[in-house]
DNA sequence: ACAGTTAGTGGCACAATGCAACTATTAAGG
DNA sequence: CCTTAATAGTTGCATTGTGCCACTAACTGT
């Protein structure tokens, strides 16, 4: 009603250099994995980090379409979870500006549904172990902290057993979705309390009758819910 | 080393209306409230939400630098507890620019030791139960649902005994201790099982000889860790 | 001395969890 | 056909965490 009554007399003050970063994690080979691309241009050039761009006001709804349209333009993918991590800012955080701001997102993706393809301003892109990324001071700018940060909260996710249901294919057995969480936590867990959970909490259903096949006694199959 | 060689070809593109939000909680006459201040400006002229304002690039060092500015300015309060929330943004969310984005924190303080005195820009400050506050609809922009999040969190830390000692003075009983536990929770706790975890986990430690009294038995005197 | 009120402790039942043993099912190989 | 090896899935038990409740302790006012 009166919000729109009269234009407010806003003094214009610069604003910060805005941009969006991706921590996009996924198991490869094993390993709970973070994406990284060299970058092309400096800051840093020549060092690696987590892909990230700038916000086109022009372009972007939003600030989740900020962070899928860089990681079209850069990667050529889409990512089916994506979750706010933080927000970092300040003085020279970024040479290209006084005054830097970045939301960092997080992301999960089956590896297997992604052939990564370096695209605008990246020389290269690579799967690393976060093990590896969480500690390697050579990172551009704070990025390993940032990594460390997606890896605690994708951790407590499965610690709360909220499942990482982006990592497998729609029908899983429970070995695989146990194996996941393992590969996702660094360790191992118990069979016997991780079903529990999973029935009591009624997080899958078995498919009906079908089965699949290894080299011995085959697994029931399930769906999410 | 290699950063500054050559200033990059970055395009010029313009940015979103860059802003922080302070969600501060503290307790109230019992209850868990929010401050809230009633706008003197559009957009939302008259009506309620949380206080906030521009991140200025000339004269704040980082984020929590801008939110300890803007509390200084609109509130005359300092921040002794402050944790980020998250960060919104997209078009149209401020009628004064395009694109506006928001950096929202949280921020704990003892109601005791803050007069709340508006200052710029503001017409009016409030402590408001958080429990109405978090479903009042004619809150400004999304503030309603902010201010939900900042309280989920701030239970959350509660119930992973993350203490809210910021509310509390350096000395206090086990009795205080609890009661605001309960007051934030918005429900009651066991006495005895929050008492061992509270040893289990040494997160208090007794004052020595001290006590204090009330009207009949007095308690012994603890501080953090 | 006793009632009333809050501080602080201890016991017990029940739930959640970790550990380990056990059964079930399949393919392969003698 | 029986044994072996490997994984799938279940069951039982010991340990721990937690909620509930009762009990003791300390102090004031009457």
């Amino acid at each position: 009603m009166s919000d729109a009554v009269q234009q407010p007399p806003v003094k214009v003050h610069p604003m910060p250099f805005c941009r969006v970063e991706i921590a996009i994690l996924s198991i490869v080979d094993d390993y709970l994995c973070v994406l990284l691309a060299k970058r092309s241009q400096a800051p840093y050039a020549g060092r690696w980090g987590l892909p990230g761009g700038v916000i086109r006001i022009d372009l972007d709804e939003d600030l989740e379409a900020a962070v899928q349209r860089v990681a079209r333009e850069r990667m050529e993918v889409e990512l089916p979870f994506l979750r706010q991590l933080c927000a970092v800012g300040g003085v020279s955080r970024d040479p290209r500006s006084k005054w830097g701001l970045s939301i960092v997102y997080r992301g999960l993706l089956p590896s297997e549904s992604f052939d990564p393809k370096a695209g605008k301003r990246i020389e290269a892109l690579a799967w690393r172990p976060v093990e590896e990324a969480m500690i390697d001071t050579k990172l551009a700018f704070d990025h390993a902290q940032l990594i460390a940060q997606a890896v605690i909260a994708t951790r407590s996710e499965i610690d709360r057993m909220e499942l990482p249901f982006e990592f497998l294919p729609e029908q899983f057995t429970l070995g695989e979705l146990q194996a996941s969480c393992e590969q996702i936590l660094g360790g191992r867990l118990d069979k016997s309390s991780f079903r529990r959970k999973l029935d009591e909490r009624k997080l899958v259903k078995p498919i009906e009758g079908e089965m699949r096949t290894g080299a011995f006694r085959p697994a029931q199959l399930y769906r999410k819910r």
